[in-house]
DNA sequence: CCAGACGTTGTT
DNA sequence: GTCTGG
DNA sequence: CCAGACGTTGTT
DNA sequence: GTCTGG
C-alpha cells in the first residue's frame, strides 16, 4: 500500500508551499510515477528551519548490515511505530514530510489489477508523513539517507480499493510533525489519522503506471473502465 | 548468556 | 514461488 | 507498489 | 542498536 505516487509541481512552488529556508540545489522535475528505491523530495526540520532535500524511498536502519531492508520498509504502520526496532527511535528525531499531489492504489477486477489515482478535490499538494534514517554503506563508507511513508487505516473512499492508505497530515499539523523541539510522542501519534474522504476524489488510470519505466503524464490520465 | 531478527501489503 | 530493481 | 528475473561456462 | 527467544 502506497507504493506509488506523483509530485508534479515545480521546485519553486515546493519551496513556497513549505516555507523552505535551506533550499540546497534545485532538483525537482514533474514526477508522474514515483516508485520505491527512487530519490524523492522530502522536507525535514533541522531544529530551526525547514529544509528541502532528497531521500531514497525504502528505509535502511542505521544499524543494518546491508541494504536488503529497503524493499521491505517502503511503508511503516502508524499503529505500531513504537514497537518496531526499525522505526521506534526515528519517531523522536527523524520525522519528515514527503509531498505529493496524488497516490495510486491497485484494485483487483476480475483477476486484473487496475490502478486508481487518489487526489484532493482541489488538486492541491499534500503532505505524507514519513520517517527517515541515515545508513553508512560498510563496503564503501557512502552515506545513504532513506525514508518510509507511514500508513493508516483507509478512509471510506480508499477503503473500496484497499485496507491501508498513506497518512496525509492536515495542513495545520505539518509544522508540529516536522519540528524537533518539545516533542510529545503521544501528540505526534495522534496526527496519524486517515485524511477526510470529503476532501478527496479518485478515478481509474491506465495500467501503464504499473511499470516504473513509464514516467509521463499518461500515468495520471483518467480512463473509462467499469469497476466492480 | 548468545543468536537472530529487525517489515508491509495482500492473499489464502 | 520469491527475490530484486526501479 | 509492480515488473521482471530466476543460471553457468565459455566465447566474443 | 535493541529486543526476543531459547
Amino acid at each position: 500500500m502506497c507504493g506509488r505516487f506523483t509530485l508534479t509541481i515545480t521546485f519553486e512552488e515546493l519551496v513556497k508551499r513549505y516555507a523552505i529556508e535551506d533550499q540546497g540545489t534545485p532538483f525537482h522535475r514533474p514526477r508522474y510515477n514515483v516508485s520505491p528505491m527512487q530519490q524523492v523530495p522530502a522536507i525535514i526540520n533541522d531544529g530551526s528551519k525547514n529544509r528541502l532535500g532528497e531521500l531514497r524511498w525504502g528505509l535502511i536502519p542505521s544499524w543494518a548490515k546491508d541494504d536488503k531492508f529497503a524493499g521491505k520498509t517502503i511503508n511503516a504502520r502508524g499503529e505500531t511505530l513504537l514497537e518496531k526496532p526499525s522505526f521506534k527511535n526515528l519517531v523522536y528525531r527523524k520525522r519528515c514530510i514527503i509531498p505529493a499531489d496524488s497516490f495510486f492504489e491497485w484494485i483487483n477486477v476480475e483477476g486484473q489489477k487496475r490502478p486508481i489515482r487518489f487526489l484532493k478535490k482541489d488538486n492541491s499538494i499534500f503532505s505524507m508523513a514519513g520517517l527517515y534514517d541515515t545508513w553508512i554503506n560498510p563496503t564503501d563508507g557512502a552515506k545513504m539517507n532513506t525514508c518510509t511513508i507511514i500508513t493508516c487505516t483507509p478512509n471510506k473512499l480508499v477503503s473500496h480499493v484497499h485496507d491501508r492508505m498513506p497518512v496525509i497530515l492536515k495542513k495545520e499539523d505539518e509544522q508540529k510533525w516536522l519540528q524537533r523541539n518539545e516533542v510529545n510522542v503521544k501528540d505526534l501519534l495522534r496526527l496519524l489519522m486517515p485524511f477526510p474522504t470529503e476532501e478527496m476524489l479518485a478515478y481509474p488510470v491506465s495500467t501503464l503506471v504499473g511499470n516504473v519505466k513509464n514516467e509521463g503524464p499518461e500515468c495520471i490520465e483518467r480512463i473509462n473502465v467499469t469497476l466492480k
